[in-house]
DNA sequence: TTTTATTTTTAGACAAAACTAAAAATTTTT
DNA sequence: AAAAATTTTTAGTTTTGTCTAAAAATAAAA
């Protein structure tokens, strides 16, 4: 699919903040992306009807598979050409960022592929931020702990904290196993315990437990 | 002074059509640009409030000396990128022309000295045609066209007319390329038709086409 | 020199992407 | 639980670039 300069942009915006934060909230967007908040509910809409991400109004949104595609795609080429303006044109690694803003926005899959193979596939650009692959692959495993994780978002438990006896059996008794399927519902201040949704029914994570247990989206 | 995509494209179709007739028509630059006549009308009044062109209702409309040197900017831009294209990422000289409309719009002053820097000051892109210098400044072969070309006489192809895919690809199937060595052999009356010898065969060549092919004498 | 045909411009509409100002929903504080 | 503060959404405008349909100007034909 084929998006505006704009719309690119915006995924992308939601992709990084997605990483650190869970959810993307209106204000924090508007922010990053210096534009007002009214502007950032109208693009939401936008992308919402085009499937490439979640939004339930006023309780912020999150990208899609698809979305995340996406925005894989265009991080892709922006880092592809940070790295061709630094190693090629012999650019300073604080003089690229601009003009990878504007070439990022060329789709060519072709040129890219190109460009790719003939940086030798580099793996970081020069900023040290993973490339994604032609298939969208990074080759830093994302994975958060489900302490990160944002509510009511499919994902995989990929990962555990340890190995220790105790832990596993905890795991075990809650079902919770490398594949499991499930998605955080709430989250209590109080003892920051969480309530996820696993095997169609929902259960309760302490936080020492959710420390230990990482997942990723779902693909 | 910086343009929108749609300026640009706008100043460089014009610049084009200046070349090969005089004035040119709100009805011709529509066709090129594949707009309707209202449209054009109505960029022409903005570039003209913009002293980028002089524009006298029904009487079509030409270049100003600014305007000039912002077409010759944008085609600079245009042709290094089809260089860097063709020559490093390996692309097909048919294949370079669609990316370099995207590429071309990518301002950065820094960039594209750097990258005609790093390509060696090419004079002509992959279809022979002059690459201004950052001063604006072309190099214009003496160049021919087969159609004025005597029989008999080696010569090189050093240009074609336009970059149309239609074009490049009966080129590429006729194996007529920037650098072929040829001679025209003879010439029918009847549909002013030619027959040319290349690569140790002879051709037949359409007048529309020979019309399209430019030589430079055998140095 | 009228009439007809062609070209060009105007008028009005639309979609995209942004904005301001005001209303509505949610969250926080009292 | 009510009031205040914050966040988010809606409503209405603006700019850019395009379009269609109709009017006006110019060119060609009769
Ligand atoms: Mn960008
Ligand atoms: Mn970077
Ligand atoms: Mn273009
Ligand atoms: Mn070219």
């Amino acid at each position: 699919m084929k998006f505006t300069n704009s719309e690119e942009n915006y995924l992308k915006s939601i992709f990084h903040l997605q990483m650190q934060q869970g959810n993307v909230s209106t204000n924090t967007l508007a922010a990053t992306l210096k534009a007002k908040p009214a502007s950032i509910t109208d693009m939401t809409k936008k992308l919402n009807a085009k499937k490439l991400l979640h939004y339930k109004p006023y309780y912020g949104f999150y990208l899609s598979t698809e979305g995340r595609k996406a925005a894989l795609e265009i991080i892709r080429r922006h880092r592809l050409w940070e790295a061709f303006l630094a190693e090629k044109l012999e650019f300073q690694w604080d003089d690229v960022h601009e003009i990878a803003e504007e070439l990022e926005h060329i789709s060519s899959k072709k040129l890219i592929d190109k460009l790719d193979a003939y940086l030798g596939f580099p793996k970081f650009d020069p900023h040290g931020d993973p490339i994604p692959d032609n298939k969208g692959k990074i080759k830093e495993p994302r994975k958060i702990s489900l302490l990160q994780m944002q509510t009511d978002v499919p994902c995989i438990v990929c990962q555990v904290g340890n190995d220790s006896a105790e832990l596993l059996e905890l795991l075990k008794h809650k079902k919770i196993s490398i594949g499991s399927k499930l998605s955080v519902k709430k989250r209590f201040e109080y003892d920051h315990s969480l309530e996820i949704k696993i095997n169609q029914s929902l259960i309760t994570i302490s936080n020492q437990l959710a420390k230990n247990v990482f997942v990723t989206y779902e693909s």
